[in-house]
DNA sequence: TCTCAAATAAGAATTTTTCTTATCTGGATA
DNA sequence: TATCCAGATAAGAAAAATTCTTATTTGAGA
């Protein structure tokens, strides 16, 4: 990713629907600047801190939740905070509901199957994989009712 | 997942290589009963405490934990805990490192286009899916240099 | 059965995240 | 440009999640 200016920042969070005040824009300006470290809240504020010292850590908190909500910024998939726990190791996916926040397995052996094979065919340097897994996340359309996937007949 | 009696459990906990208490059996038996709900620790201890009042939420951290490492369970990947933030909104995928705790990206068009294509051909009976990424967990063979991943020359 | 390294209970301490409230500010409007 | 106000922020309290400490207990090998 290109390094933004200020003007370019400003426009970005307007246009994800945001009024663009000096906080946001130094919080967007210091996760675009650290492009491929996935830095936490906290991290983030102490990345603003020397130049903001006013900033407060509760602000950079509810502003990149605020960031998230409107799909300017993501949330980094994550084991490492590792709040919950699975006890089938088999290789399987999730479904991620941002409605629900329910994590609902999904298992697609043609999917672990066609990544399996991707993955076989690739060259990996300094990487020993031990395991991959696949998450969807979206909506569910009715929260009562099950979700189905299925393959359409062709 | 079947229902796996006393001994099963203990057995799975020694394979693992863990001296097989009464608190792990209990809260090994709870995960595999809660097949498909990715508890948190604090909802294994609510689950275990009544039939088990003397067992503590400190112990059920560790035993987790200590199960994770033996890879007697998994953490289930989960943005909801959400501690990482990311600006780059385009798909990409990411890779952990379980040695360093890094999370790296991993941009692979070949990779995203071979998925886009699978859900595609899907069909999604009440889910409306927004995005999908790719976790790789795995080790650097050597922490200081660089993971590269290429296409085998074929 | 005895022994002891390892595991546990209990709760303190720390860390992370959310909430509350008084104050402030971006930008719409006059 | 000055005024206004809904929404944003700072500060810190509060709550929630996680880790740590220490005395006690326990599983399993001798």
């Amino acid at each position: 990713m290109q390094l933004l200016n200020r003007n370019e920042l400003r426009e970005r969070i307007v246009i994800s629907g945001l009024k663009a005040t000096q906080q946001r824009i130094v919080v967007y300006e210091a996760l675009v600047q650290q492009h491929g470290h996935h830095p936490t809240a906290e991290e983030v504020y102490q990345l603003l801190k020397p130049a903001n010292p006013s900033i407060s850590l509760g602000t950079v908190y509810k502003t990149l939740d605020s960031f998230v909500e409107t799909n300017l910024i993501r949330r980094v998939l994550s084991e490492e905070s590792g709040k919950r726990y699975d006890a089938n190791t088999m290789a399987h996916s999730h479904i991620y509901c941002s409605n629900t926040k329910e994590i609902i397995d999904y298992e697609d052996a043609e999917l672990e199957q066609l990544l399996t094979d991707f993955f076989r065919k690739r060259n990996m340097e300094n990487f020993e994989i031990k395991s991959f897994a696949v998450q969807l996340t979206g909506n569910k359309k009715e929260p009562g009712k099950q979700i189905r996937i299925s393959q359409v007949p062709k």
